[in-house]
DNA sequence: CCTGTAGTACTACGGTTGTCGTTCATGGGT
DNA sequence: ACCCATGAACGACAACCGTAGTACTACAGG
């Protein structure tokens, strides 16, 4: 199952270059995190590239004399894994006192709560066997 | 505006300790985590205490040959900037998307469903609230 | 064949984390 | 007054991160 693997900010940053495209050579990989937000020489970045591979967490293949990158963990499973990290660390494992939290305090507006509310009206009421709370 | 603090999982395991009990001797915090989970020595610990307070995490109070720790930074904080790595990572800021893919995923039974859509109903003006013309 | 160039590999260095052992100060008991 | 137990302070070390300069290698052009 999936390991805990701790990703920093620039691990992540490299991985969601790799999500969003798929592959991308170690220069492609620069240039756009240049245009992101950071100025790293491109050795950096190779360096880090390596250092991933070398945890499994992307690969590559040789093309001509450029390395092609590629992620191999899922941006879903480090997600998912970051997020459960929160809900262990704050609210004991409890997804929906995430969710609690998250709704009461700012950042929902009249909308998107409606638009919830109707999700979860599918997730609860959807077989229409509710047992009426 | 809080900084940008990264903190270990151990380090979280300590603030825990103090979170959860106001103030605690070095010892005891050693107790508690080897209660816990993992089996730490007492000077690993003291270490890690120390550090934390150099960085402003903690401090604490001298009583007789004992320090006693107590937390600087809130729980509330610390989520709250743990949670807004994640949903800047991987919902683009947006919280309410945040919130969807917690409902859509498994981890909300029914019954938390019904809760939830009464919160939610509360905040979308089901029960006008009074800052509302 | 020789060389320039592009692009990876190697090395390095200052920080931080996790992990302790060891030393040092001190207050309490005899 | 003296010794010991208790607990903090200091120092160490390996691993890893961010950062990057330099070395090496292989392909392309002449």
């Amino acid at each position: 199952m999936g390991e805990e693997v701790q990703l920093s900010d620039l691990q992540l940053g490299l991985l969601r270059i790799l999500w969003d495209r798929g592959e991308a050579t170690a220069l492609e990989v620069h240039s756009a995190l240049v245009e992101r937000d950071r100025g790293l020489a491109p050795t950096t970045v190779s360096t880090m590239l390596s250092r991933l591979e070398k945890k499994g967490a992307i690969t590559h293949r040789t093309e001509g004399r450029q390395f092609i990158y590629r992620a191999l963990v899922g941006e879903v499973d480090v997600r998912r894994s970051m997020l459960s990290r929160v809900t262990d660390y704050f609210f004991g494992g409890d997804v929906s006192a995430l969710v609690s939290h998250l709704v009461e305090g700012r950042g929902v507006d009249p909308d998107d709560a409606l638009r919830l509310q109707q999700l979860l009206a599918e997730r609860s009421g959807g077989a229409e066997e509710h047992d009426d709370a």
